[in-house]
RNA sequence: GGAAGGGUGGCCGAGUGGACGAAGGCGCGGCGCUGGAAACGCCGUGUACGGGUUUCCCCGUACCGAGGGUUCGAAUCCCUCCCCUUCCGCCA
């Protein structure tokens, strides 16, 4: 949520900035203004009307212990209170409104973000590693899985529907090789580790961002008000929801592999092939509740600690600068980090580092105290380190060899147990 | 799922309809006492919002788990929900 006293300070700056992201984000600022406007002289009105209420009751409780008649003030404090219920009502419904609109505008992008429309305007920063020369035709990983028995898109089908596999044998055992090797890699690193709940009530996803707006692309229990979480950036960042920290507690690093659950509504036809895009995935998960002094100096090394996943493997990337359009719904920056998938010939997204500031901190309400002794908003970042659904993609394209069998890399093969995965 | 008890300030804890933002204690801060310290004494110590004045000063409103209700007036009475503890049942 942005700060209202921002948007009623310098709206112009509030507009400029969010127009950055889409032009038509600066007639909702105006609304906001309006309905704020209204909801003060509401407020002003109804507080001078109770500031009377109460002098007059404390007056009705004078007059009957001296045995006086009261009547005529109960009186007029009936006709207060009938005042204030008609404008308290009024009064309920621009709050409604007014949370409702502010719970749907995005966070401002940071000054530093690249200005454009989509990925195409996105900003290369740095790439790693160099895209394996093979010497033969690469497979796409559906191929290379499905020979070696390690994915089952027709058995996951049959479960559970299309965007469903099953992971099998040397594949199984991967995920939990990459699990193991990322939670160990990030808790030297001072990440506390973290098995959240899967299932969270409506405000936690409220908190992070991803409600009201984007409830068509979550997964609802119905009976019990309950969501599959699509990250485990949603329940580690709300951790601390509603409290005020010690600013010495400030930076918590947290991290947590979970299964992430996403409808994805409105992706239909895409990255149809392959485990590339699944109702269902694992990932290991980054969070940091920092403080705000200090937030894009952490967002530098989150991102460098979801890179060196990627180093320690192996795997060919590149670190993209999110560009204003497409900068997430919470995010004033946002690192992309993309790996190489031979048989698509370019890079995919494998890790989204961001900056929340403090966007997710006000939804939450979680604060620290400076050592002025002031209540201040925290700041929240996340990131992927790393995604394992597109990690296992990537290794099977990247390390595979000519007969169909596929290269372990160096530092997983402690964890997994075999140098090659053969049939 | 059933039964009982409970949720009050940073913490503990009193308060069952009227001067209660809330006794008392702890903690924290300041001052005093002291060569210094402990102990002791005195004073202070919540948050959010709105308004004034643009000051960290004043005024007002709200907040005793959350939301509703009763009442001239609710921490206190009623309803719904959430959470915690204990016991029983069930279960991995």
């Amino acid at each position: 949520m942005i700060d209202l006293g921002l948007i009623r300070k310098s709206p112009q700056l509030v507009k400029e900035r969010l127009s950055k992201r889409d032009k038509e984000l600066a007639r909702l600022i105006d609304q906001v203004l309006d309905l704020d406007r209204e909801r003060r002289s509401l407020l002003t009105d109804i507080e001078s009307l109770r500031a009377e209420r109460n002098r007059k009751s404390k007056e009705i409780g004078l007059l009957r212990k001296q045995g006086k008649d009261s009547t005529a003030v109960e009186e007029e404090v009936r006709r207060i209170k009938s005042d204030i219920e008609g404008r308290q009502q009024r009064l309920e419904e621009v709050q409604r409104e007014l949370k409702t609109l502010l719970l749907r505008i995005p966070n401002l992008p940071h000054e530093s973000v690249p200005v454009g429309e989509d990925e195409e305007d996105n900003l290369e920063v740095r790439r790693w590693g160099e895209p394996p020369d093979f010497g033969f035709e690469p497979k796409p990983h559906w191929e290379i899985g499905q020979r070696l028995g390690i994915l089952d898109f027709e058995r996951g089908a049959r479960l559970s529907g299309s965007r469903f596999t099953v992971v099998k044998g040397w594949g199984a055992k991967l995920e939990r090789a990459l699990m193991n090797l990322m939670l160990d890699m990030h808790s030297k690193k001072g990440y506390v580790e973290v098995l959240p709940p899967h299932l969270v009530r409506p405000e936690i996803l409220e908190g992070t961002g991803q409600l009201p707006k984007f409830e068509e692309d979550l997964y609802k229990c119905e009976r019990d008000e309950l969501y599959l979480i699509p990250t485990a950036e949603v329940p580690l960042t709300n951790l601390f929801r509603g409290e005020i920290l010690k600013e010495e507690e400030l930076p918590i690093y947290l991290t947590a592999y979970t299964p992430c659950y996403r409808r994805e509504a409105g992706s239909h036809g895409k990255d149809i092939r392959g485990i590339i895009r699944q109702h269902q995935f694992s990932k290991v998960e980054l969070v940091k509740i920092v403080h705000p002094d200090s937030s894009y100096e952490e967002l530098e090394r989150l991102t460098l600690d979801a890179e060196e996943v990627l180093k320690t493997l192996g795997l060919p990337y590149r670190v993209v600068e999110l560009c204003t359009g497409d900068l997430g719904f919470s995010a004033a920056k946002t690192y992309d980090i993309e790996v190489w998938l031979p048989s698509q010939n370019r890079y995919r997204e494998i890790s989204s580092c961001s900056n929340c500031e403090d966007f997710q901190a006000r939804r939450m309400n979680t604060r620290f105290r400076d050592s002025k002794g002031k209540n201040r908003f925290v700041h929240t970042l996340n990131g992927s380190g790393i995604a394992i659904g597109r990690t296992i993609a990537a290794i099977l394209e990247n390390y595979q060899r000519e007969d169909g069998s596929v290269e372990v890399p160096p530092a997983l093969r402690d964890y997994l147990g075999t140098d090659v995965i053969r049939l």
